[in-house]
DNA sequence: AAATATTTGTACGTATGTATA
DNA sequence: CTATACATACGTACAAATATT
């Protein structure tokens, strides 16, 4: 284990720290030694006597880097470098979403705007692209949808899976990141709120095969049909009458 | 021994804590006194007592909430509500942009064209709304955009103000945000990455125009033209591609 | 204008739980 | 099973910023 030749950089000057700044020098180490999602990070006393403050410092440092996904600390084993996901922005909403509804479900509504909005942009690009293909995995979501959906089940994962996956055929990682991630905003605050459960869900289950045959087909406009019906009980339930 | 379902109030059971759940705590703590942006916290000794946990344990999960601007924090004079911005989004997307490109400029093209779909996707949206209206606020940003270019002084904040205003019209304070948000991230990491200026920007100038203009026509089409118009010099500098 | 009280920021020491070799 | 390395947690003391008297 060779753990004397760690910071090649990071903070020639030992002294005067200010406030954030540790944070941006860990940041820094990172960018520098040019790491990647996975890499072990320096042990946290190492990071100590590299930047030159204390344990508290480096450990508050290392939390809020947790929480940004910048970095993973796994407990009795090391800290590595994160994966740079959207799970702050997840966390963000949700509880901006629980907290806000004091007047109305206005957080919630536009959460869910936004779903419309990113799938509706996606329409063009995706027609283009599966236009003349077979999706046989997105066929079989769909079926598994519909299995669990007349079997009186839920089919959250499912969904969400459904729609992770047509996201990722637009070779826009970031783009599926944020569908993913306002599915799971989405869906997280929706049962805290004490509302039912949209009632006619059978229209969505439907809404995902059309949205993969209107794709395939090249249909952009059948497509963007698709999505609105995919929304509209939704929509429905939360008593939207914008869009 | 008894691990889960706490949260009665705050600090019912002081011993036995797990990690993560003093956030979770402080959490449950602004939801059920139905705190809004800007009340104040207890103080970090109140909540030490409060919760039973340290003050460092009570500050690193402070620092936490911190990042996810779900608290503030005020030297020497308290911890308020945050403001629940969409800041941490920000701040991983541009570490995620400035670490990525080691092999290429996808990350950013990635934000970029999130950027578009966004655009194009307030286009219906907003054609409703503006159609008829006129916005002088809207024409005054561009008469100083129109200025400082021609001057050969930089426009960022002039046009971060203009995207910020012109989507405030929607009345989705999220997709707001996230314009917002996203206008940041572009352009605090295009400077880093040492790329030449987008050379023809005036078009950039005088696409807002028309953005303004095709909006109070009503005219959603044309719109969308001037939204692509608008992102053409920049998509060209960056080498795209694709859509 | 200056001293003081309050509150957050930093540092350091120590003990304990936990995963790996 | 033992030993080691590391993360987690606690407590105290002091520094720095802010507000109030």
């Amino acid at each position: 284990m060779n753990k004397a030749a760690i910071a090649p950089i990071l903070g020639a000057d030992a002294r005067m720290q200010r406030p954030g700044s540790v944070t941006q020098q860990i940041k820094n180490y990172i960018l520098l030694n040019k790491l990647k999602p996975g890499d072990p990070m320096p042990t946290e006393t190492e990071l100590c006597t590299a930047i030159g403050v204390s344990r508290s410092s480096v450990r508050e440092a290392m939390r809020q880097l947790a929480t940004l996904d910048i970095v993973e600390i796994r407990h009795g084993h090391g800290t590595f470098v994160g994966q740079l996901s959207l799970a702050p922005l997840v966390e963000g909403l949700v509880f901006r979403g629980v907290l806000s509804p004091g007047d109305d479900l206005t957080a919630l509504k536009e959460v869910v705007d936004v779903r419309v909005a990113l799938d509706l942009a996606m329409a063009g690009e995706l027609t283009a692209r599966l236009k003349g293909t077979v999706n046989p995995d997105l066929d079989a979501l769909v079926d598994d949808m519909e299995r669990q959906s007349s079997a009186g089940e839920s089919f959250a994962e499912i969904d969400r899976e459904f729609h992770s996956v047509l996201a990722s055929r637009l070779g826009n990682r970031l783009v599926q990141q944020l569908v993913t991630a306002f599915w799971e905003v989405h869906t997280a605050v929706y049962p805290q709120l004490g509302l039912a459960p949209a009632s006619d869900i059978e229209d969505t289950v439907l809404a995902h095969r059309s949205m993969v045959r209107a794709a395939e087909s090249g249909d952009a406009e059948a497509l963007q049909a698709a999505i609105v019906a995919h929304y509209a009980p939704l929509k429905r339930a939360l008593g939207s009458l914008d869009t």
